[in-house]
DNA sequence: AAGACGAAAGTGGTTGA
DNA sequence: TCAACAACTTTCGTCTT
C-alpha cells in the first residue's frame, strides 16, 4: 500500500532478511582488509601483493635485475620503466586515495549492519567522495564523515536510520554525526525532506514481526495525527512506534510498549505520552 | 510476576529577545 | 549570547491484569 517510495522500503525490508548474511560477509571483509583494499588499488593484484608483502620500499628499484637477479633484457627497458612510473604514480596520489579506500571499505562495512540497499550504499559513496573532493573531510575523522555520509544518504532516500541506530555500530557519537550531517548538507547544498513517522513504520512493523494489516492500521492512524496536528515538534519515532502499538492492540496482536520502546528507540514513557494524545484526539474506534 | 501508569527531576535542543 | 521552553528520558512507586 503505502506510497511511491514503497519501493525503497520493500527493498529496505529486503535488506532487513539478509542482514544476517551481510554481516558476517562484512566482518570477513574487514579481516582480510589489507589484501582487500591492495587490490581495489586497481593496479593489478599481483603486483601490489607483492610490493605491500616487502614492507615499506615501495619504489622498483633501479638495478635492471628481475626477481632472481637476472638482468633484464635490452628490448625489455622501455617497459621496465613504464613500470616504474606507474609504481610512483601510485605512491603519489597514494594518501588521498588510500584515505579514500580506508572509507568506501568501512562505508561498505556500516552499511552492511546497518541493512541499507545497494543504490543507498552508492550515494553515500558519492556524499563522501565529493566531500572529500571539496576538502571537507580533512581535519575530521574519517569514521565519523562516513557515519554522515551514511546518514545522509538514508535521509535523501527517506528511509532514515535514526542517529543512535549508526552510531551504534560506528561508535561514533549521535552528536557528532548530526553536525557532520548538517555540513553535509550546508557544503554539498543537498535538500533533504523532514523525516515523518511513515518513513519508519515499515522498519519497525517488520523489526516487531507485525503484519501488514496492522502496519495498514498504523498507517492510518497516522494519518489521523496529520489532520489532527499531532505530529510537529514529535518525534517521528515516537508516533510510529505509538502507532504501531495501538494497531497491534486493535488487531488482536498485542505488543508491549517496552518491545515497542526497545526498537523504535523511545522511551516507555514517550509512548504512553503519545497513546494519551491519541485517545485525546482520534477517535480510535472509527478506525477499526 | 509482568505490564501499564504517571509523577518528578534531569537532559539536550530550539527559539526569541 | 543567554534564558525560557517543550519534548524526551530516567527513575521509581503504585495500580492492574
Amino acid at each position: 500500500m503505502i506510497d511511491s517510495s514503497r519501493g525503497e522500503i520493500s527493498c529496505n525490508n529486503c535488506g532487513l532478511v539478509i542482514e544476517e548474511d551481510l554481516i558476517d560477509r562484512g566482518q570477513e571483509w574487514r579481516a582480510f582488509n589489507q589484501e582487500q583494499r591492495n587490490k581495489r588499488t586497481r593496479t593489478g593484484a599481483p603486483m601490489t601483493n607483492a610490493l605491500a608483502d616487502k614492507g615499506l620500499s615501495t619504489d622498483i628499484d633501479w638495478k635492471n635485475r628481475d626477481g632472481h637477479g637476472n638482468s633484464i633484457p635490452e628490448r625489455n627497458l622501455p617497459q621496465m620503466y613504464r613500470i616504474r612510473k606507474w609504481n610512483r604514480k601510485l605512491r603519489v596520489s597514494g594518501t588521498g586515495e588510500r584515505n579514500l579506500v580506508l572509507a568506501l571499505s568501512e562505508l561498505d562495512r556500516g552499511s552492511s549492519k546497518l541493512g541499507i540497499p545497494r543504490n543507498i550504499r552508492e550515494d553515500a559513496a558519492l556524499i563522501y567522495r565529493r566531500a572529500a573532493k571539496r576538502n571537507i573531510v580533512r581535519g575530521r575523522s574519517i569514521e565519523a564523515m562516513v557515519a554522515a555520509s551514511i546518514y545522509t544518504a538514508c535521509r535523501i532516500w527517506c528511509v532514515p536510520r535514526t542517529l543512535d541506530e549508526v552510531s551504534e555500530i560506528t561508535s561514533i557519537t549521535t552528536k557528532k554525526i548530526g553536525a557532520y550531517y548538517r555540513l553535509l548538507v550546508k557544503e554539498l547544498n543537498i535538500k533533504v525532506k523532514p523525516t515523518t513517522p511513515m518513513d519508519f513504520l515499515s522498519r519497525l512493523a517488520s523489526k516487531l514481526g507485525l503484519s501488514g494489516e496492522v502496519e495498514a492500521k498504523a498507517a492510518l492512524i497516522i494519518q489521523k495525527c496529520r489532520e489532527k496536528g499531532l505530529i510537529t515538534g514529535r518525534e517521528p519515532t515516537g508516533i510510529a512506534a505509538t502507532a504501531l502499538y495501538v494497531a497491534s492492540i486493535f488487531m488482536g496482536d498485542r505488543r508491549t510498549q517496552r518491545d515497542v520502546a526497545e526498537v523504535s528507540g523511545v522511551t516507555e514513557v514517550t509512548i504512553r505520552n503519545r497513546y494519551k494524545e491519541f485517545l485525546d484526539n482520534i477517535d480510535l474506534n472509527s478506525l477499526f
